[in-house]
DNA sequence: TTCCAGGGTAACG
DNA sequence: CGTTACCATGGA
């Protein structure tokens, strides 16, 4: 390859994004270690590998480091097309939250003592984001009322059965499996990997309406208004209230997002503020009210005090 | 064995 | 509208 730098076509070698000032990369790395089954993605070191679609093509595998300042996105099994190329980076906007800008949220959260804690410690760490909304409605109910570590091992499954692998140099990395996949599935065959008839019933459903292309993205992005995205989703079947706000915070990555029924937020608030018995929803409210409009990355942050 | 874990639906007042 | 029964599954 020496000394080339490609076709007139492609842009050879790596491309690189520009980061938020409120960054650090190593504290989304940490986030995204959290479990040894994770299988979307891999961190090695100070890097993270991860297989991403292309329409109409092979997937690429794409490694994200940190460079002087900026995100370094390389592309290891071939170099894409820009269109593929422009996709991954967008990818990573939405994987990283890049597009927010904390300091009116640091700023706040400084008033409180606890979440003011919690900021410092982890200064940096950004939402971290489930940009394809088939695979964040999958992760919302696969782990309702379960045990985070049960779902995890209960999505990988379900990742190594219906979804695509991409072999490079001794490593596995896996797509998440495609609605249209899913859709041609019946429960039966989700119950060996330990899914509930309902769960299954659930993901099914789902899947055909997106493969059916009756809900997708852009449909719920175009609905603009954070209540009527909210009320769409409820709307579906397997989607309640705390599942909405789920996939609307790792999703769409709405700074309003608020899954406040959640265990473990109310968990994390027991915890950091040290209380006797799990807060009610009344005073989670009134915790909360000072940080209105930074709903979802109080609750991430909460969150990212229990890993 | 009981209780908990990043809930949801349906039926009932 | 707020409650309540029921569903489901593994781990501590």
């Amino acid at each position: 390859m020496g000394g080339y730098q490609g076709s007139v076509t492609l842009q050879a070698g790596p491309i690189y994004l520009a980061t938020p000032p409120e960054f650090d990369f190593e504290q989304c790395l940490a986030y995204l270690t959290r479990s040894a089954d994770e299988c979307l993605h891999q961190v090695e070191g100070q890097a993270v590998f991860k297989a991403l679609p292309v329409e109409g093509g092979r997937p690429t595998l794409c490694k994200l480091t940190e460079d002087a300042g900026r995100l370094q996105l390389s592309f290891l099994n071939g170099q894409p097309d820009k269109l593929a190329q422009e996709a991954a980076m967008d990818y990573v906007r939405q994987w990283f939250d890049l597009q927010t800008d904390l300091s009116v949220f640091y700023r706040i959260a400084a008033q409180d003592k606890v979440l003011g804690l919690l900021t410092q410690t982890y200064y940096g760490l950004r939402l971290i984001g489930i940009p394809d909304l088939f695979e964040a409605l999958c992760w919302a109910i696969i782990g309702q009322q379960i045990n985070v570590a049960f779902a995890y091992i209960v999505k990988r499954r379900f990742v190594e059965a219906f979804g695509e692998r991409l072999d490079y140099q001794e490593m596995s990395h896996w797509l998440f499996p495609e609605p249209k996949v899913v859709a041609g599935l019946r429960i039966d065959d989700l119950r060996p990997l330990q899914f509930s008839a309902r769960k299954a019933e659930y993901i099914i459903g789902l899947a055909q309406l997106l493969a059916q292309g009756e809900l997708s993205q852009d449909k719920l992005q175009q609905l603009h208004d954070f209540e009527q995205m909210q009320a769409a989703l409820v709307q579906l079947r397997g989607i309640g209230r705390w599942t909405a706000n789920y996939v609307l915070m790792r999703c769409f990555r709405h700074p309003r997002a608020f899954p406040i029924d959640d265990v473990g937020l109310h968990n994390a608030v027991r915890l950091a503020y040290q209380l006797q018995d799990k807060p009610a929803i009344e005073e989670i409210q009134t915790l909360f009210e000072p940080w209105a409009g930074w709903e979802a990355y109080a609750t991430f942050y909460l969150w990212r005090a229990l890993i």
